[in-house]
DNA sequence: TCAATTACGAAATGATATTGACATAACCGA
DNA sequence: TCGGTTATGTCAATATCATTTCGTAATTGA
């Protein structure tokens, strides 16, 4: 039973001062009940016990529990609509599995944008850049692949990039190799794996600098972790959706770029004309793409 | 100044306690704030007075004063829901680079997730899920990654998955062994790889059935191809975005747990048991994750 | 009008929260 | 490697809160 039907319905006889309260708390309804229990009776003009004694009489253990009720509550009214917002543009419900998830993803990449912190941003760029050492990638089974681009990037930016790969028993041999002047990026979602949380810890215990890329529930590395990125990975879906830890990912490269343009330019077009001399990439009618592809279109 | 935009902007460089805070808050805000200082500061992880002392360097007098404001924005957001709208504000301009991104690529998704056909993924499915010989994934330079986590999925749903990693000459050596029966599936962005294009080619020749993954300028690989999906890459940002392409894949994979979810779970559950046989994921507190997470939190 | 019952507030109490002071641990620059 | 600095947890003091107890006022039924 919701609260509200309790204030409304589960007193068959209010007293005076009951009645009072019941109606602040309705008045502008959740909100009233929120604050302590005696700024409730202060505004409803009662005293603290009869606070307490109505919420003991509507059916609760404690103040405390009633609370907890209306918050739940509140929870579920504050994300629905949410969410919802943008989806109820389109008369939802029998929309293709492939664009409802699409479209899901998007409304969850739109909550995510506006709580980027970007400091934390500044913070790993100036870390990653500035290594003394070399920056190592190590990624869980499916977040592998995100190391893996991210290694591909930074490959690009600076020397000693390296990417682990998949975490095996022969994984755990670099780590002799690591120490205080390097830095490990992890990226680890739940379920968090127990191979790429030990190799963290032992990383960590050398010395080496930890940056966790992970969802809101934090894995376990995030203990020993320098800087800890966080992304909602929450869909519609069985499965969660990478999109927002690519996106810092992006992100993160794109600040890398704007603030090490020079040194940058100078690698990246070395690279190039490796690549050019080789006929890695297509000559023909490409457009000019990556790093050098111009802006105008 | 919003509590929000205090809490992703306030700090020039947040210590590492005090961003764990901030990610807790921001992490389904403005609820998470709601509670006592204690509260946050157990789930956070930190002591109280790491708590208090971060309202304070955020400009609050005291605690409460920072909940009285959550309260108010609270009650602003509750009374006029069109104020939700609002908090998209339009950046300043001399927004921070990595969010000027974040928000680019979500502008990006937004705009893809409009444009998405669904019918090529119904295609996509059954040629994938009914292909009677084996899967093969294949792709460039950064979006072999993209290869390699649909792989990852595949692999889930059926059998006879092989990720061809990155392109070299041994991969070729892989062909004699493709066949009508086979299917190929392809990542190829501009800059498009002339080893990726030649493969797909010889493939193609060889009778196995192509479905390509590209950008809107389309692969050479596409004349060949049974089936293309079209994502947009462009982005603010020196590099394109592999974003729209990753949820393709999402989506895709999406589609396939629905479309034939029975003949999946009972395969799912082995891989599971597995994993857990062996103790590859942590066991303690983690949520069920991936496959089998609840939808609850 | 009276007595019994219920409602209610004042004061007290035990618990908890906030915040300041202090100490330790981590970090940074030399 | 070593001071100086900052960050952060521990402890303690104070304030506040929820809740119990008790006494008084209001209400009800005869």
């Amino acid at each position: 039973m919701r609260v509200r039907d309790k204030l409304t319905d589960g007193l068959p006889a209010p007293t005076p001062a009951e009645a009072k309260i019941v109606q602040l708390l309705l008045a502008d309804y959740p909100l009233s009940g929120l604050g302590t229990a005696a700024q409730i009776a202060k505004r409803a003009g009662v005293s603290d016990p009869t606070v307490a004694r109505l919420v003991a009489k509507l059916g609760y253990a404690s103040f405390a529990d009633f609370q907890a009720e209306l918050l739940a509550e509140l929870e579920a009214r504050l994300h629905s609509p949410l969410l919802m917002m943008e989806a109820r543009r389109v008369p939802a419900g029998d929309d293709h599995v492939a664009r409802a998830y699409i479209r899901s993803a998007t409304r969850r990449m739109a909550d995510f944008s506006d709580k980027v912190t970007p400091a934390i941003f500044d913070q790993v760029e100036e870390l990653v850049m500035e290594a003394p050492g070399r920056v190592y990638l190590l990624g869980g089974r499916f977040s592998r692949h995100l190391a893996g681009m991210l290694a591909g990037y930074l490959g690009q930016f600076r020397e000693g990039v390296a990417d682990l790969g998949l975490c095996s028993s022969e994984t755990f041999d670099r780590l002799v190799d690591m120490g205080r002047r390097d830095v490990l990026i992890v990226f680890d979602y739940r379920r968090y794996q127990s191979d790429v949380v030990r190799f963290s810890e032992q990383a960590a215990e050398r010395g080496v600098r930890l940056v966790l890329f992970t969802d809101p529930w934090l894995s376990p590395v995030a203990a020993g972790a320098l800087h800890v990125l966080v992304a909602p990975v929450e869909v519609e879906s069985p499965y969660d959706t990478f999109l927002p830890p690519l996106a810092q990912v992006e992100a993160l490269c794109t600040l890398i770029v704007a603030r090490r343009q020079e040194r940058i330019e100078k690698r990246v077009v070395e690279f190039e004309n490796a690549r050019e001399a080789n006929g890695v990439t297509m000559s023909g009618a490409t457009m000019s793409g990556a790093a050098t592809k111009d802006r105008n279109s």
